[in-house]
Formats: C-alpha cells, structure tokens, sequence
DNA sequence: CAATAATATGAAAACGTTTTCATAATGTTA
DNA sequence: TAACATTATGAAAACGTTTTCATATTATTG
C-alpha cells in the first residue's frame, strides 16, 4: 500500500483553466456569491463535482479567517450525560456546516489547559466547554475571548462570567426537589453524598438539599455529608462509614448516579431493606438507573436540551460576530426533573 | 460583550520584528530545526511566550501539507466500546501532538459518506473508522486512499480492502466461545439474535456460532435464528416470538448486550427462570451487564487494546509517510475473552 | 593563514483560497 | 445614442506559515 501514486487533489485553479475562467470567479460561483452569471455557476459546479474537487479548509480558513471548525473540552465522552450532549450539539452544528473537535481533559486541569490553547492554535470559530471539577481560575479560556471567539461554558461552569456564554442545568432545584422528595415521602434522618465543593454543580445541588431540609424542619448530620470525588468506591466507603453509626438514616441523595448505584449494591449487601428501610435518589438519569433492581428514582437533566441551546445560542453568536443581540441573555439554566422509580 | 476591541493575535512576523531576525529562523527556531543557534532558539522561545504567540495551525497546515489532525468517524460515541476506544485513542494520539476531529455517522450510511468528504476537505492526516451496520460498498473512502491519507477501519470494516489498515475482534471466535459456553454449561436448544448480516460482526459471530453448534452436535431451529438491528424493542419481538413456539428454547446468545438485557427484562416478566430455564450470554460487556440482576455473561471486546492498536499503526504509518513497513501486516486481529456471571 | 567544511541566517517563493479594486460587458433610462 | 447603473469577470494582494536556495558567519583542517 501507498507505493502507488498519490493523486494530487484538484484545485480552484484547475477548475478555472477547465473552464477558462479566473480563480476569483470560481471561488465566487462555489461560494453561492450574488454576482456570478448562473450559467457560470452550474458550470463551475458540474465541472467542479466532475474533477472531485473540494475545498481545501485550510487555504480557505487562513483567508478568511473562518474555520467552521468548532472546538468542545469535555471531562469524559464517556459519561452518559456528556455523551447525549455532545451528540446532540454535533448534529445540530452538522446542519449549519460547522465542524467540531471533540477533546477530553480527562477530569484534569493541566490537559484543560493544554487543550484550550491547541483549540486556540486551530483557530476554532467557537469554543464549548464543560470544565474539570477542579477548574475554579478560568484564565487559560482569556485568550480565546480576548481573540474575539465566542465561549460557551455548560455543565460546569465559571461562577462571574460576563464574556462568555453559560448554559447550566438547574442544580439548586434539582438538589431542593430531590430532598424535598425524599422528605415527602417519609424520610426524617437525610444523608448527602456530594461532588467537591470547588464546582459550582455540588455547591448549588448542596444549597439545594440544605434549603429543602430546613423547608422540612429536618436536621442535619454533619457526619451523613460528604464532599467527595463521585466514584464507585468513595460512595461505597461512605456507606460504611454512615452505616457505622448507633443511628443511621432512611434517606440517601447522591450528586450522581454512579453513587446511587454504589449504595445500592452497598445496601443490598448489608441486607438493608431499599425502599423499606433507606430510601435513595441519584441525579443524572444514568441509563444504568432504569436497568438496576430496584430501578433509582433520579433527576433528569435533559441534555438534548442543553445541547440544542448551546447550538442556538452559538449559532446566533456566530452570525452576529461574537455579540450578542439585544435582549438575549448571557447565562441560561435548564429546567430538571424527578424521575420516581423503585428507590423512594 | 464582544464589544471591545479583539486582540490581534501576534504571528511568526511579530516575534521576528521583535528580535530583529527574519520570520524564517523564527519558524526554524519553533520547530527545533537543527541549523539554529541555541540561544536564537531560546531567545524565540521566550519572546513567543512573552507575546503569547500560538502556531496558526490552517497557515502552517497550509504550507507542509500536514494538518497534524485526525479524523474518526463512528457510529455513535455514546455506545459504549466506542466510548472507550475513543478515549484511548485521544489519548494515544495526543502524546504524539496529534488532534483528533470525531465525527458521528448516526448509523447512516448518507452521513458517513458526507463525513468523508468534510474530512476530505479538511485534509486529516490520517483517517479512522468504524464503519455503519449498512455500509457495505466502501468507496467514499477511495479519495482519501488516493491521496494518500492512512485509513484505519475498525469493529465494522470492509472485507477486502489491501489499501487501508483493518482491526478487528475476533468475532467468529466470540460467537464460537459464547456458544460453546451455552453448550457446555448443558443447553441443547440454543437461540441465536443477531445483527445483519451486511455487517462483518455478525457474519462472523454467526459462523461462530454455528460452527460451535455443529462441534457439540446441536440442532439448529431456524425459528429461533433472528438477524435485525440490535434494539431493545427489536430483541423483546423476537423474543415474544421465540416463546409464543410449544418447544422453547433453553440458552440465548444475543449478538449485543442491549439485546441480552431486553431478553432478560422480558424473561423477568414472563417468570421464566433465568439461568434455571434459559441462560443467556451477550456481547461487548457493557457496564450495564455487571449491573442489572441476574449479571449478564457476556464477551469482553478489550476496546483499549483496540484503541491502542490503532494508534500504535497510525503513528507507525504516519512515520514512514503512508507506507507500511517491512513484515508488518495490514489487518489485526484482537482477541476476545469470556466474562462469566450469573446467567450461565 | 588560506581553504574548506559546518553552522546559522535571510530573501523570496509557495501553499490554495478569498477579497479588494478595477474594468469589461450588459441593461436601462433620458 | 449618450449617460449611467447594474451585473459579471479578472488581476493581484493577502492570509501566516514552511521551505528552498543563496549567502554570511564561524569552526576546522592542512
């Protein structure tokens, strides 16, 4: 393989020799432009599609300085909720002709960094960013902004952000309806499995949980609140930790998924009765939460709806350079929902 | 925002001007060419960092002809062995400098052509792929071979291509060890849902199957064989179909773990005793299999290997301009291994 | 120290588009 | 038909690098 020839790709100017034309004119008639006799135009693309022309993005970004390349920073592609978002953004870029260029930080801040500058590098038209749980400075997004590319943070999010875009979901009220539920149906002793207090979705799902439990008259046990990385195992630890004590509790919320499922299985080995005894409720609606025995009552977040607005939201950016038009607003939240399954 | 003045961003000139040196050497300096004092070189290096100076990567792309960029095309990112192929993949490649344009087919067919071309055009250094369930001509690819761009297929690949680079599982033999499991573990009327048989994954999953039925002298029901798009709804019809017959079967091999799940769901309905009455095996061991109960058996596809593997060609590939070298071969085989649980 | 080799730099072209400015061709009006 | 507007095209510059070729500088050798 590849000893063969390479086929050089046909340019605009063996279009314009073909035809006996200028270069600027075929770039015109591929371009759709107003000034170009029709005839031209279906004659420049027949002979184009003849010759298996296509544009050459680089040549034709460095003039224009257009990319229609948009860069995304994602912790993980893996995650259930990033994975339905990403999908949907990319479909809905698709339809305007714009690329993107999926990149992971893998949860960690210097592969952020570095990644920020390679998209800066790319030049992309636009970036969509759902940052680390320990990104709390913002700083190596500046250059992008300073540059004049719209930024669009979702997910997890700078706190005091004028520049750029920010489209979260409701955590406050997912943290407040979770509780609240939990509260509602019977449950007097609450305990909290929480993210890192560094991010802004734990700080507001925790503000959440303490407004909903003071709404309920109930008290807090400090020693049943947990700011922690939301794995399997860290989940499970601090099931045993709770599960020590003379007293325990018969409500559990945890910031996701992967922890509800963790106590689950942690209670199933203990033998502790779910919903019976200890009532539990996720966040994220996590396939895995409908599949489990018993299925996790959850939070829904709607990512195809957070999605389709950070589309919107660019795509109006974008056609407008960069500044945002009249009364549109610069930070949008998405509405949650409880989903009761088995658990409560 | 947006409203104040945007940075120009400083270029090669920039830093040449500053240090009283021609752009050339700047760019020698940059990219650590050997005939540059090492001072100028250090010199440059600091002034780029003072002015914040990136690459323009379309210019540079441009003049060598080398974008330094990858493009992917699958089918869904969300499905879970391409996630983590994926992941790897990223990860790999961005040791070596190298970016990575992931691209979703959405399963069709017209979209993955489109992706050809849009990757085409913006001349990836390489090309990654697994393939749609429908694709069976692969032609659109021919321009980017032509041309001298590496492509690497994988999971659902073309059956004889010499030009590109082919990894796959080792189907035949999963289809072969998940019946022979069913086989050993005494099941005598096994049914078998599979995929379409356009695809090279079910092809060869059902000659393995069928090769394993014919070692342990079972009789095939052809009633029970079912070739479909591997849905959740598609594998409780033919599941519903399966049992409404007087003799049932007694071990199901289904040719995804969505399925697995279904016929699993659905035997939990009808009460019938799993693994007592059937047994059940799946493929690809998605989380969710280790989750739901009974924990499905079912095949590990190593997609990190997979992932690995790829890179490792590709930058093998890239090194020696396109072509391969010496005894290495152009089609990969990675090995597939029986996970066991509670359904078997 | 001259002659040569090795090292370091610069000038300018090149990559394939888009876009500005100029001009030619055509159509419209007085 | 002259004068002007409109439409269609071309010439050439520009985008920011890399690279070729030439040349200047320094080091090495006889």
């Amino acid at each position: 393989m590849g000893n063969q020839k390479k086929v050089q790709q046909n340019t605009i100017l063996d279009i314009a020799e073909a035809l006996k034309l200028s270069p600027a004119t075929i770039s015109r008639a591929l371009n759709d432009h107003p000034h170009v006799k029709h005839k031209t135009k279906s004659d420049v693309l027949k002979m184009a599609a003849q010759l298996g022309y296509r544009r050459n993005n680089m040549a034709s970004g460095l003039r224009s300085n257009k990319t229609r390349t948009i860069g995304l920073i994602v912790p993980r592609i893996s995650m259930f909720f990033h994975a339905e978002v990403i999908t949907t953004i990319q479909n809905g870029l698709h339809k305007y002709g714009y690329n993107l260029i999926i990149c992971q930080s893998n949860d960690s801040l210097e592969m952020e960094k570095e990644l920020a500058e390679i998209l800066l590098s790319s030049r992309v038209d636009a970036l969509i960013a759902a940052c680390t749980l320990s990104t709390t400075d913002f700083s190596h997004f500046d250059q992008l902004l300073q540059n004049g590319t719209p930024v669009v943070f979702y997910d997890r999010v700078p706190l005091n952000e004028q520049k750029a875009i920010i489209i979260k979901g409701d955590d406050f009220r997912g943290g407040y309806i979770a509780t609240s539920h939990l509260a509602e149906t019977g449950c007097k002793r609450i305990a909290h499995i929480s993210g890192p207090l560094t991010s802004n979705l734990y700080q507001d799902r925790s503000a959440g949980f303490l407004k909903a439990m003071e709404q309920h008259k109930l008290s807090i046990n400090e020693d049943w609140i947990f700011h922690q990385e939301l794995t399997h195992t860290n989940a499970w630890e601090a099931m045993r930790k709770i599960f020590e004590g003379r007293v325990v509790p018969d409500g559990l919320f945890t910031d996701n998924d992967t922890s509800a499922i963790a106590a689950l299985e942690f209670a199933r080995e203990k033998g502790i009765n779910v919903p019976g005894d200890l009532k539990i409720i996720g966040y994220s609606n996590d396939p895995r939460t409908s599949i489990i025995t018993p299925a996790i009552t959850t939070i829904e977040q709607f990512p195809d709806e957070v999605g389709k607005k950070i589309v919107e939201m660019l795509m109006d950016l974008l056609k407008n350079n960069g500044n945002i038009i009249g009364e549109k607003t610069t930070s949008i939240t998405i509405p949650v929902q409880l989903i009761r399954r088995m658990t409560t």
